[in-house]
DNA sequence: AAGACGGGGAT
DNA sequence: ATCCCAGTCTT
């Protein structure tokens, strides 16, 4: 029961079990900072069966920091594509440059240097820091608090922002001298693999002796967290309208904000809550009257397409998709509103859009190779 | 402290 | 249907 036995006993056992074997991922292939600091912001909230082929591609393209620095933004966003949260794209190609003009093309080697870049927050300067670098610095995230708590019978809500700080005051005791890098990864991969959150495999788990959580049958219970609210349902038209030769009208989001700078169908949201019963005119109307208000776009919404939904993390966007057409006088070239511009198939492949477009797009172009093929 | 910010895989 | 993932930034 001696609490500084269990972190010397946990520190032993389980940096013993990383350096038996471990998952080769193509980031652990060097100890290169640039290689190791891109996967951490890919890990970010994401796993790493859907980062590797991500990664890989990414290092082709901008194999160094100097190349991702000089890169055209719109090329990182497309290498992002379909990996979500994009404002960590844009936050990365900041920092190399960041890197490139101040630290004299090296990632930094300091807390307070790696902490300024943008996107790298507490845990990813941590994983930088130990696992490039090799230094004692704790890298906390869901596995590790999911973890520790487990072992150390933590009942703290790991929804809370303040657990974090606590927990990682823990890791930082337990990280055993000249190995940080591994011990923090041997954390993570436990996590990962060993104590998932949901049917942990205690059985082949290098600390299972000691796990107060195993002991105690409660490892459905650890850790506590609070629920997250429900996304908000939003329901939305879409146009799909396309020009004489085939091209798709479409336009770019703002700069800031859901989806940022990414490329989409011109929508407009529908009135919310329901009240007000949903038909394919009303639907219509709405796209009509508010792509003219709000973008000056004049379109005729026509028959209807398909439906999608999208879940994000906040909300759900349920996307009703109409055929459509450009209301312009007759002889008279319609000038597109800015952020505007019609696409062809084979343009899309250098501009990035979110996934729930791309499915649609997908969508119509097999319709479309359907109907051909009947024809 | 709470909300914004993607998308997908596992159960 | 629900959870949650190698989190960070803004309010």
């Amino acid at each position: 029961m001696n609490d500084n036995e269990n972190k010397a006993y946990y520190t032993r056992e389980l940096t013993a079990w990383y350096q038996r074997g471990n998952r080769d991922l193509p980031w652990r292939r060097s100890r290169n900072p640039y290689h190791i600091w891109v996967s951490e912001i890919m890990l970010q909230q994401t796993r790493v069966e859907t980062v590797i082929p991500y990664f890989n591609r990414f290092m082709e393209k901008f194999p160094t920091i100097d190349a991702l620095a000089d890169a055209p933004e719109e090329d990182v966003l497309k290498a992002w594509e379909g990996l979500g949260y994009y404002s960590r794209a844009r936050n990365l190609q900041a920092a190399a440059q960041e890197v490139k003009e101040s630290y004299e093309g090296k990632v930094p080697d300091t807390p307070e240097a790696i902490s300024s870049l943008k996107g790298v927050g507490p845990y990813t300067a941590g994983a930088i820091l130990s696992i490039a670098y090799n230094k004692p610095e704790p890298a906390v995230d869901g596995n590790v608090m999911r973890v520790l708590s487990r072992f150390f019978l933590l009942e703290d809500d790991i929804a809370k922002p303040s657990t974090r700080g606590k927990i990682e005051k823990l890791a930082r005791a337990l990280i055993p001298a000249g190995s940080a890098g591994d011990f923090n990864q041997a954390l993570m991969e436990l996590g990962a693999t060993v104590c998932t959150p949901r049917s942990p495999h205690c059985l082949v788990c290098p600390v299972m002796e000691r796990c107060g959580a195993r002991l105690e049958g409660r490892t459905d219970e650890l850790p506590v967290k609070t629920k997250a609210k429900p996304p908000r349902p939003e329901s939305r038209a879409a146009a799909f309208i396309t020009d004489a030769a085939g091209r798709l009208l479409v336009r770019q989001r703002p700069q800031d904000g859901l989806l940022a700078r990414l490329w989409e169908l011109p929508h407009v949201p529908l009135s919310e809550g329901g009240r007000e019963e949903a038909s394919r005119e009303a639907d219509k109307r709405a796209l009509r009257e508010r792509l003219a208000a709000e973008d000056g776009l004049r379109v005729v919404p026509g028959e209807w397409l398909t439906d999608a939904e999208h879940t994000f993390s906040h909300l759900r966007w349920d996307m009703r998709v109409y055929r459509g057409r450009l209301a312009h006088e007759p002889g008279e070239p319609e000038a597109l509103p800015p952020a505007y511009r019609w696409m062809g198939r084979d343009e899309m492949g250098s501009y990035a859009f979110p996934n729930l477009f791309l499915r649609i797009i997908q969508g119509e172009a097999e319709a479309a190779a359907g109907r051909e093929a009947r024809a």
